[in-house]
DNA sequence: TGACGTCTGTTATGAAATAACATCACACCG
DNA sequence: CGGTGTGATGTTATTTCATAACAGACGTCA
């Protein structure tokens, strides 16, 4: 978390108690439907993510793992991370090296975030209408797949203080 | 560079010879407009850039610095590219994790990029509109600071082949 | 000339992500 | 039911990316 401004952080909005056990049983149907399986490290991750509410390091993943204090090994966390990414229930942050869950309903989409440097907080957008970009890339000769917008300042919070 | 799709990566489009002194000469001179100094690890990095017209891992950067193929220290690089971007001539694309020259004459900007998943090789376009996206941070609370969209795809050449 | 701010060189370390391979679980089909 | 193939996991090790911390050099401006 950026820090350096003085104030408290890690503002609190993640999932917990009943609130997260249906986000987690709506993903399970949410794959099931998708032909894909939300194993148990899948589901672990996944409910790390809604917990916490916020971009979370993947590290940060791997060492609240296990229920018992036990960490995870990486590839166990990244192997779900990418999970998760490719079927839209989460999103890496690339500029922070930082994943948050994600409850849209749509397979891997567009994203679009303003990120807080001072608490680290991030929140997601429903991204602007990519049409120019699209032209701007048809124009360059690509086809685009996926497109992440990154915006970086201050969140309200962390301005007024 | 990724890879698997069977054909020749590298297109060139990277500047030398008169054309490179030439940038490297406004570069000098913008810095010194501006009040910053384009010191010698400075430009030696702005160079490689300039030469190699495509996005470059830091690693690349630092094991090409030395004239005499001597290896630069990571802090020598990483703090010319801080520079480099902090001034707006260059920009890192966080989600490849590489770095590319810029030459668009403006301080820190708002930047957007096509980025080919097959060859590698990135353009960067005049960023659309970000009203946008300036609509929902301040709906949000958010004032920003800068705006990356970084994205993936194919470019004509990998497209076609 | 001396005090300050900025930049550099250097050593060392920390953080993020992946390679490679053995093993396991499950669905499908004969 | 048992074999087969695909995909997921567990595990070890390594690679890649980036920064911390501190000493010394350089310029500049009073």
């Amino acid at each position: 978390m950026a820090d350096g401004c003085g104030h408290a952080h890690g503002h609190g909005h993640g999932l917990s108690g009943s609130g997260l056990s249906v986000a987690l049983d709506e993903a399970e149907a949410r794959c099931r439907e998708a032909g894909e399986r939300l194993t148990a490290p899948r589901r672990r991750v996944l409910e790390l993510l809604l917990e916490y509410g916020q971009p979370t390091k993947a590290y940060d993943l791997i060492a609240a793992f296990g229920a018992d204090g036990q960490s995870a090994k990486p590839p166990t966390v990244y192997r779900a991370l990418d999970f998760l990414e490719r079927i839209g229930m989460a999103h890496r942050i690339a500029s922070i090296s930082a994943y948050v869950a994600c409850v849209r309903g749509e397979a891997a989409h567009a994203a679009a975030f303003l990120i807080c440097d001072c608490c680290g907080d991030a929140r997601e957008l429903d991204p602007p209408s990519s049409q120019p970009l699209q032209a701007g890339a048809a124009a360059a000769g690509y086809r685009l797949d996926r497109v992440t917008i990154e915006a970086h300042g201050l969140c309200g919070a962390c301005r007024r203080s």
